[in-house]
DNA sequence: TAAGCTATAGCATACGTTTGTGATGGAGTA
DNA sequence: TACTCCATCACAAACGTATGCTATAGCTTA
């Protein structure tokens, strides 16, 4: 592999020439330039990033810290970050195993041995507000995704949950609907708990009762939407609309009617909360509050990088509202 | 940040010392390495990537290369790739926009550049054999997945498409069906064409006639599972089963099937291929081949890593045989 | 006791790049 | 002519680490 060095002998000046030649800065005349980019070019020169990240400190890479890289839900937000970080010129590096290992060792890894820039921190699994402001104190830049994190210091992209709820249910209510059960997610969440409450205020809203036994708790999967509407199915008289926590359990409640006998929209009406890709494929196809997590992800880049370049830093929160996105569900 | 130049200083012996001590060397006595030890702990010392890459021309890293990252087909083997690559000590560079870019851009970026230290080239959507075989001639450690290529020098791990289009077939007849259609892939791509031959194979074993009109062709993608199963209920005598080339696919043609009022599988029974996660959700739950994809991305790792430690390099060749998942769609 | 050996530690160099500073020449000005 | 000034380039140090070679001390052996 050709090194500066070599197009330094190549081209007869000097390595500092050549370095500068090729980054455009300022003190080589246009002539010498070009010469030296002609010999770049014909010798296959590719700077090596590990010597130049070791002086000048940077690596124009970012470090993905998120719970589980496989869960569908997230694809779309990678593939937001992705396209940001390249049209910044950065790099993804994804930490291994992240469920696996202590959340400081993955840092300590990407951070402290210098192979990230920043870090992206995405899931609403990081529960441990200590370790946010552990980074605060080190100074580590970062930016927190799908979390609202109160600290005026750090950045946070999210989703306004109580809207997108309220939205939804409030669908179901200009529908017709009097009776909206809600399947919610795990209240340790606080995801699940804003969703509840859009539930209740679109409720109230419209005057209508907030009924204790319309409500059933899950965790998010599939296996528990089944579940609960099995039970809410049981509760007489019975809902004519579901609200799901996100469209996971949807799927699952919306098998429970089917294996009821029942019929979606026709006998019950239900929304979900996400807009998973698959949600287009249910039958019927799942009405559901849309998140942008392509965009998402792309802030979420642009916001870490634009910190990076900067010199002083202040946090950055970036509040999206989620729209409903009408199918055949409901 | 702490160096080993700090540590050189607080204990007093030479940075060579230290680095021998701390990388388990000979040549420093226990007592002496015991010392630096708790004096790295102390001051947190991390070694710098850079630095240390920059000497030993290793970065512990492997770039990924894959058209979609977001297509919920290749969650698990990234998943089982970043599960091998914790296990080994490495981490997991992805490919910015493999898609927008070319695939030499790309291996520059990575490899040129001395970023990773070898490649994990996913999806048999690349289809320049000119491009595989540059990076044999530039001596690049890289391993296929997805994909058969006939060179002994590289390694590929791929999966048995005719054995599992053959046992899908062969379920569906074991299961009383002659009349057998089949929604192939984009016959461009290997994978299509051998889950077509494996389909033929099954036919001519069980003595059944090879029906032209029984065969449409789609690219893989819902829609076009949708419109061929549309296609073949317009033909006469219809099939009594399907076997779609993949998942995605035969969700289409469930779609289709139910619309047209027909019943999964009273009337029309249905394989798919390659066990989506969502192939559970599907009513009914869809019966489909199932690729060892996890296990795939683990080997993919695990092969390239001991190829990056071993000395001489010979291509392996890992075929999985894909096995049937019998749920309720046929 | 002297020579040789071994274990331990230090010295120096190298990896490839960036960047501050100094040198050189020619053009411009008085 | 003599001076300044600017454009262009070279020199050298630095980033943090690994490692081959050398030096030293203590020990063994003859």
């Amino acid at each position: 592999m050709a090194t500066i060095k070599d197009i330094a002998r190549n081209t007869g000046f000097s390595v500092s020439v050549v370095s500068r030649a090729l980054n455009n800065k300022y003190g080589v005349k246009d002539e010498t330039r070009l010469l030296i980019e002609n010999a770049a070019k014909e010798l296959k020169y590719y700077p090596h990033a590990a010597a130049r990240s070791l002086v000048t400190r940077k690596t124009e890479t970012i470090g993905v810290m998120m719970a589980d890289l496989s869960q569908p839900y997230y694809s779309q937000i990678i593939k937001g970050m992705e396209y940001s970080a390249s049209q910044n010129g950065y790099m993804l590096l994804f930490s291994n195993s992240y469920e696996s290992l202590e959340q400081r060792h993955v840092v300590q890894k990407l951070i402290e041995s210098g192979r990230v820039d920043g870090l992206i921190i995405i899931g609403s699994n990081i529960k441990e507000k200590n370790f946010v402001l552990h980074l605060l104190e080190r100074e580590i830049q970062f930016v927190l995704v799908e979390r609202n994190f109160s600290d005026p210091r750090v950045n946070s992209i999210f989703v306004d949950n109580v809207e997108g709820a309220f939205r939804a249910v409030n669908y179901l209510i200009e529908k017709g609907h009097h009776r909206i059960a809600h399947i919610s997610g795990n209240l340790d969440f606080q995801v699940a708990l804003d969703r509840l409450e859009g539930y209740k205020k679109a409720l109230q809203t419209a005057g209508l009762p907030f009924i204790e036994e319309l409500i059933t708790t899950g965790k998010f999967i599939w296996l528990d939407g089944y579940l609960a509407m099995k039970e809410l199915l049981r509760y007489q008289p019975t809902c004519t609309a579901v609200f799901a926590a996100n469209d996971t359990m949807a799927y699952g409640a919306l098998q429970a009617i089917n294996e009821a006998g029942l019929r979606v929209p026709a006998d019950i009406a239900i929304i979900g909360f996400d807009d998973l890709e698959f949600s287009h494929l249910t039958s019927p196809p799942l009405t559901t509050i849309h998140q942008p997590r392509y965009e998402m992800g792309e802030q979420a880049v642009q916001i870490l990088v634009d910190q990076l370049r900067a010199t002083e830093h202040s946090g950055a929160k970036q509040c999206f509202i989620p729209e409903l996105v009408i199918r055949k569900s409901a």
